[in-house]
DNA sequence: GATGAATGAGCGTTCATTCAT
DNA sequence: CATGAATGAACGCTCATTCAT
C-alpha cells in the first residue's frame, strides 16, 4: 500500500501531486491545532485553497487526508535519514552522525510526530499496517547503523532494542515537548542522549572526533 | 484539580465511586479498540451497565469520562509505585527494583497508556495541566530513587533525562507493543532495559544481588 | 374544570393545598424568569423546597404546575375584584373606582400576568379553555359595573368592547411595561387611560368626586 | 442588528432569500398550532419543503427561525403601513385611515402576532431588544399621524399612549379572537373602535368624509 | 409521605459525502 | 475540472417521569 493506493478522479498525475501537497500542508496545521476529529473536511479544503467539491476529486474519505499526511512524513523523513547516514561507514561517528541528524529531523517534524502519535488509530487497518511497517523500516535502518558501528558486540536483541530507544527518544523530544523542552535545548538534549548511549555501549567518547 | 472536579448529580457518594469505576473499565476497553471520539457515549454506558441518562447523572460531559480514565490511572500507578518503591533506600538494587515493579505496572496498564498517549489532546487545557502534572509528579519519582541510589554521581539534566528515558520505556512497552512484544517478553524486555541503564550509569551489574 | 381536577396521590387535603402553595410560588418566580419550558420540574421542586419525588406526589405532569399558577392566579384577581366593587353602585364613580383597583391589581400581579400571556399555549386544550373562561368571567364583571354605571347609554357590543379595552389595557401595564412604565407611572397611567375611557363615553369628568 | 445578523454559509444571496421564506411561512403555522418550544427543528424542515442539514445551512441555531418570523413580519407591516398612511396628510381621516389599514394587516396576520406575544421571551436579548425596538418604531408612526391630524390638541403623554392603544387594540383582534370574533367582524370591531377613538378625541364623526 | 437514583425517548446540531451545474 | 447546495445518519446531551426504598 502507497499513496497511490488513495485514489483520485482526476487524471492528470502532477495536478494531483500539486493538489495533495496543499492539502497535506493544510491538513498538518489543523491537526496539530485540533487533531484530526475536529478537523472538518471544509476546513482542509479552505486551509487547502480549494472547495469541498474539489477537495473530494483528490480523495475518497477523510480519512485519505490523514493517510496522506503519515504518507508524506514518511517520504521526508526517510529521505532525508538516506542522505544523512552513509550506510557503510563503520566507525562509531557514523552512529553518533546518525543520531544527531535524526534527532534534528525530528525536531523539524515535531508537529507531525505529534499527529501521528494521536491519530493513527483513526486510520483503517491497513492503512495502520502501512504506517508501521514504515516505522519498522525506520528502526531497521537505525539498527544497520549501529550493526556496522559496533559489528559483534551486541547481542542480536539489543540491537533491536537500542535502535528502538533511540527512536523513541527523537519522537519524544517533540512529544514531550512541554517537559522536555523546559530543561534541554535540541543541542543539549542530543549530546546527553548520545553520551549515555555510548556509555551503554561501553565506548569511550574520547575517541571520537 | 481532582476528580472531585468532575461534579455528579447524585448524593451519595460511595455510589459515585461505585458507578465511575464501572464507567472508566468499560470505557477503557472501548477507547483502546476504537478510540475516544469514535467511542459514543450510549456505548461508555451499555458497557458500564446502565442507561445513556444515567450516565449523565455521573458526569457533565463525554470528556469527563476521559479525564475520569487518566485520573484512576495515574492514581493506581502512584499507589502501586509508593508501596513499592523505598525512597529512603539507597542502594542500586532499590533502582532495580523500582524500574522492574514500573515496567510491570506498566504492562498491566497497556490499555490505559494507549488511551493516555493518544487522546490527551481531547482533554480541556485544565484537564490536560492536571494530566501532565501528574507525570512530572512520576517523573519526579523516578528521579528521587535515582537520585538516592546514586548520590553526587550524576549531572542534575542527566538524572532528569534518565527519568525521563526509564518512564518513556515503561510507557513504550505499551504502545509499541506490536514491535516490542514480538522480540520480547516482559521479563527479557526488563532485563535488557536495566542492562543498558546501569552500563550507561557506568555500575557494576555484578555488584548487585 | 377546577384545580380539583388535578389530583394528588396524597390524601390530607391540607397538606395537598400548602405544598401547592409553595410549588406555585416558586414556579411563578421561575416561569417569570426564563419561562415554563426552559423552567424544569428539578428546579421547581427546589424552589417549593422538597425534592422532585415529592413534587409528582402532588401533580401528574408538569403541565399541571402551569396550571394550578394560572388558576392561583385568578383565584387571587377574582377575589380581590369582588372585595373592591359593589356590584351594585350605580355611579360613574364606581367605574372609576374598578378600573382603579383592577389597575392596581395588574401592577400587583404583572409576573403572574406575563406568564398567563406566554405560557397558555402549553396547557393542555381542556385547560385552556378553562382559564380562557376565567377570562371570560373577568370581563364580565367589568362589564356588569360598565352597565351599572352607564344603565342604557351603549349599545351592547359597545359594553363589550370597553371592557375588553380596559381589561387588555390593565394586562398591558405589566406586559408591555419595558414601553409604558418608561413614560408613566401607575398612576399616571390610569389617570389618563381614565380620562380617555369617559371621554369616550362622553361623560363629565368634572361631574365626579 | 438586522436578519443579516443571521449569518448563512449559502453564499448565494437570492437562494437565501427565498429559502428563508419558505422557512418563515412553514414556521409561522408551526409556531401558531403548537408553539415555538414544542416545534422541533425537523418540522420546520420538513414545513419549508427541505432537509434538516439544509435547514441549518441558513440558519445558526433554532432560534434564528423565530428571529426571521419576527423580523420578516415587521418587514412586512412596515411596509404595508408605510404604503397606506400619507404622513404628511393633516386631517382626521387620514388617522381613521390609518386605523383601518392598520387594523386589517392585523387581521391579515394574526398568527404572527400571537406567536409574537407568546415567544418574544425565547429570543436572546439582543434579539429582543431589536424587535421591541420595531414595536416602538411602529408606535411612533401611529403617534405621527395622531400628531398630524390633531396638531396641538393632546397633551405628549395622551399622544404616546393613545398611539399605544390603537396598536395593542389592532393586536388584540388577533391575539383574543376567541373571544371579540365571537361577537364582532373585522368590519364591525374596527367601526366601534374607530368610533370609541374619536369620541374620546372629541371629533365629531359626522364631519368625516 | 418523602426521597432521589434510574430510565430512555427525543431534541438540537454537526459534518462527511454526493452530484447537478 | 471546479463548485457549493443538499442530504440525513448519527452524535452529545437533557429532562419529565417512575418506583424501590
Amino acid at each position: 500500500m502507497t499513496k497511490n493506493q488513495v485514489p483520485s478522479s482526476i487524471k492528470d498525475e502532477a495536478l494531483v501531486e500539486k493538489r495533495r501537497e496543499q492539502m497535506v500542508k493544510g491538513a498538518v496545521t489543523l491537526f496539530t491545532e485540533k487533531g484530526f476529529h475536529k478537523t472538518t473536511t471544509r476546513e482542509i479544503a479552505k486551509a487547502a485553497g480549494f472547495s469541498i467539491g474539489t477537495l473530494y476529486e483528490y480523495i475518497r474519505k477523510k480519512e485519505d487526508v490523514l493517510f496522506l499526511v503519515c504518507d508524506s512524513m514518511y517520504e521526508r523523513v526517510k529521505e532525508r535519514m538516506e542522505d544523512s547516514i552513509d550506510q557503510n561507514e563503520t566507525s562509531i561517528d557514523n552512529l553518533v552522525c546518525a543520531v544527531r541528524s535524526y534527532f534534528t529531523l525530528m525536531d523539524d517534524m515535531q508537529n507531525e510526530v505529534v499527529v501521528m502519535y494521536q491519530e493513527v488509530k483513526s486510520l483503517s487497518k491497513d492503512a495502520q499496517d502501512y504506517v508501521l511497517q514504515k516505522e519498522r523500516d525506520m528502526v531497521a535502518m537505525l539498527e544497520k547503523v549501529i550493526i556496522n558501528s559496533l559489528p559483534n558486540q551486541l547481542l542480536e536483541g539489543d540491537t533491536a532494542l537500542i535502535a528502538n530507544n533511540i527512536f523513541v527518544q527523537g519522537q519524544m523530544w517533540g512529544f514531550r515537548r512541554w517537559m522536555l523542552q523546559r530543561t534541554f535545548t535540541l543541542q543539549t538534549y542530543t549530546d546527553r542522549q548520545i553520551h549515555l548511549l555510548l556509555q551503554g555501549l561501553n565506548v569511550q567518547e574520547a575517541n571520537l572526533s
